[in-house]
DNA sequence: ATGCATGAGAC
DNA sequence: TCTCATGCATA
């Protein structure tokens, strides 16, 4: 297949731009078709491949036919991101679209959908061809005019991720250097520091390296989820029961908290903190089973509904815009916020707290990744 | 299970 | 104004 792309050599393709199109490009994509290596090009520095990427081109079959989608290995480089990823895309008389998206890629994707961004071929007859928005055939409105909220187009060649001035922040470190960071109390139950020592039921453990493991607090997991199950009691009733447990400055949590400590999906200090109270409800818990002991419940009456809040949802479109901005800049100004919910209709606030919540969601992204 | 929100405390 | 631990509401 691919005939008409004539597979041009894709050494070139990068140095072969000339310097118009580079300063507009933010990402190219070079054609890899099947023949060719899918491995880093020379020229922009080429990170690993995302490993939650599909590849399924559909080469070998038929030859490609203008009206007949056909599916290439292309080859991105998104030089915001410094990063470069390999997908499938589906190419046809109209253009091309995307054969995956979704995780980083889908994220370097929407960016580059975001700044209107022109993905170029590097076969050469059909560069034209695919000199496309990603979106444009994808029935999602463009982002013309938020380009005006990019950070300088002058570093735009610039291969490590930027965006106006950011400070290192640290955020690669993960949580390593947040754990002695974790000292502020909290309004809820308390529960934002690891309770000290003594007040750890005896059968917690209490080394360091032991309870800060990564690979240990997601074996603890796991065990607590299934001998919860085993109890028949939900999230929402540990959630409750914690108070029950009496421990010095330990409340009651939430089904999400509890779902979250099962799921992972907590910050690693949290985690740790989390830890040893869960463990003493489940050991608690089960002693209290073995006795054939069973709590009738609280009565939890529920404090007259009054302040219901209200979830906005934001809209799929404006969430791929967001998204996209993320990639380029995750802390944008208060400024670049209100222009942001301008374009998109949002409420500032709104905007501000989606990018809080972005953040975080990253953070724990990042050290799930590196452990 | 997860998206959006809140609020205390740190910058 | 941000981070972080959490929670409410909902898909």
């Amino acid at each position: 297949m691919c005939n008409s792309w004539s597979p041009r050599h894709n050494g070139d393709i990068f140095s072969g731009l000339n310097d118009g199109l580079l300063s507009r490009a933010e990402a190219l994509a070079a054609v890899d078709i099947s023949k060719h290596q899918s491995g880093p090009q020379p020229g922009p520095p080429l990170p690993q491949l995302k490993h939650d990427m599909v590849y399924h081109h559909g080469v070998g079959g038929p030859p490609p036919h203008n009206t007949r989608p056909h599916q290439v290995n292309a080859f991105l480089y998104a030089p915001y991101l410094g990063k470069s990823f390999s997908l499938p895309i589906s190419v046809t008389g109209e253009g091309w679209f995307l054969g995956e998206f979704r995780g980083e890629v889908g994220r370097a994707l929407t960016f580059l959908d975001f700044n209107n961004i022109f993905i170029s071929c590097g076969v050469g007859s059909t560069i034209n061809q695919l000199q496309k928005p990603f979106f444009s055939q994808m029935g999602h409105h463009g982002m013309e005019g938020l380009d005006m909220l990019e950070p300088s187009a002058t570093s735009m060649t610039t291969l490590a991720p930027m965006g106006e001035g950011a400070p290192p922040h640290h955020q690669l470190h993960g949580y390593g250097a947040m754990n002695h960071v974790m000292n502020h109390h909290h309004h809820t139950g308390g529960l934002a520091h690891a309770p000290p020592a003594h007040l750890v039921h005896p059968g917690a453990a209490l080394h360091p390296d032991t309870d800060t493991d990564p690979r240990e607090l997601e074996a603890f997991a796991e065990r607590f989820k299934q001998r919860r199950i085993k109890l028949g009691v939900t999230q929402a009733d540990v959630g409750k029961a914690l108070a029950n447990l009496k421990l010095p400055g330990v409340g009651a949590l939430s089904q999400s908290t509890i779902c979250r400590f099962e799921s992972l999906t907590l910050s690693h200090n949290n985690m740790i903190a989390l830890k040893p109270i869960l463990q003493a409800w489940l050991e608690e818990a089960e002693a209290q089973a073995k006795n054939k002991r069973r709590d009738p419940d609280a009565p939890s009456v529920l404090p007259a509904g009054e302040k219901k809040r209200k979830r906005t949802s934001i809209a799929a479109p404006e969430k791929r815009s967001l998204e996209a901005y993320f990639a380029v800049q995750p802390r944008p100004s208060g400024e670049k916020i209100a222009a942001i919910a301008e374009k998109l209709d949002l409420k500032k606030n709104v905007v501000r707290v989606w990018f809080c919540n972005q953040r975080q969601k990253q953070k724990r992204m990042k050290f799930a990744a590196q452990h």
